[in-house]
DNA sequence: CAGTATCCGACCTGATACTG
DNA sequence: CAGTATCAGGTCGGATACTG
């Protein structure tokens, strides 16, 4: 954002196709913050898994959202699919070199969640518990 | 993922405490995911905006969702919300350190999307053309 | 100016049941 | 086993109207 994005619309002007950009990058965070996916992107890392044990592992995610999360990611290249044509269906699901590169991009943005989880929760419990002063505080007499 | 998380849970046994993480990121990647957050984030990156200004800016926002979106940045203490007690009221919205530090943090996560987005187009784009092809593959005879 | 209140439709989710 | 179909509940988001 102070880099990138920010410099895109370093000038606060108007934001031509800047939003374009932004449109796009919350498209994804969108996908990567919905309820399931991040939980299965990691389930996936160590390595392929099949339909049941994604089920078993993900833990709480029905059958509906995990085929719905992992059409998803699939249309998106994050994910392969590969259906065995067995009697007792065998699919297996795996991370494509793609999805391995979100998961490093996501990485920073984990690694920021560690490190300010508790500032958050501090401010919440803060602002849960003080919600008179906002209109109170004046910075100037 | 494939470093901080990843090493979490290096074995895929059972995720732990790590779980909470996972969810804690969810949180943080819900709600920068939602569908304001990061636009408003973005137009308060240079400097501190008034509800007005920041209505206009945002485009296509409504007073509801800006002041919902505003309302849960700063309980998280990621911008800060100053009144001043004028006739015309008049209040300031910024972000604080810990809401800039974030911005960076996405930084890496909009450099992903710009650098992939092509790709993620294009993989939508062959998935909706060719979804027969999914149960034909079977990699091996 | 800076919001809040209310209503309403669209979408997201989960639970359950059913199938190739 | 690996899904899809269907239904019900809740949430999200927008439009509109109203205040301190």
């Amino acid at each position: 954002m102070t880099s990138s994005l920010g410099a895109e619309l370093a000038q606060r002007g108007v934001a031509p196709d800047c939003v374009r950009t932004i449109e796009l990058v919350r498209d994804v965070l969108a996908r990567v913050g919905d309820k399931w996916t991040l939980l299965t992107l990691t389930v996936l890392a160590p390595g392929p898994l099949r339909f049941t044990a994604l089920h078993d592992q993900v833990a709480g995610i029905s059958q509906r959202m995990l085929s719905q999360t992992l059409r998803g990611l699939t249309r998106d290249g994050l994910v392969t699919r590969t259906a065995y044509p067995h009697v007792p269906p065998r699919v297996e699901y795996a991370l494509t070199p793609l999805g391995r590169s979100l998961c490093e991009a996501v990485d920073g943005l984990v690694g920021w969640v560690r490190d300010h989880q508790s500032d958050i929760a501090r401010n919440r419990d803060e602002f849960d518990q003080a919600p008179a002063a906002s209109t109170a505080t004046r910075p100037y007499p």
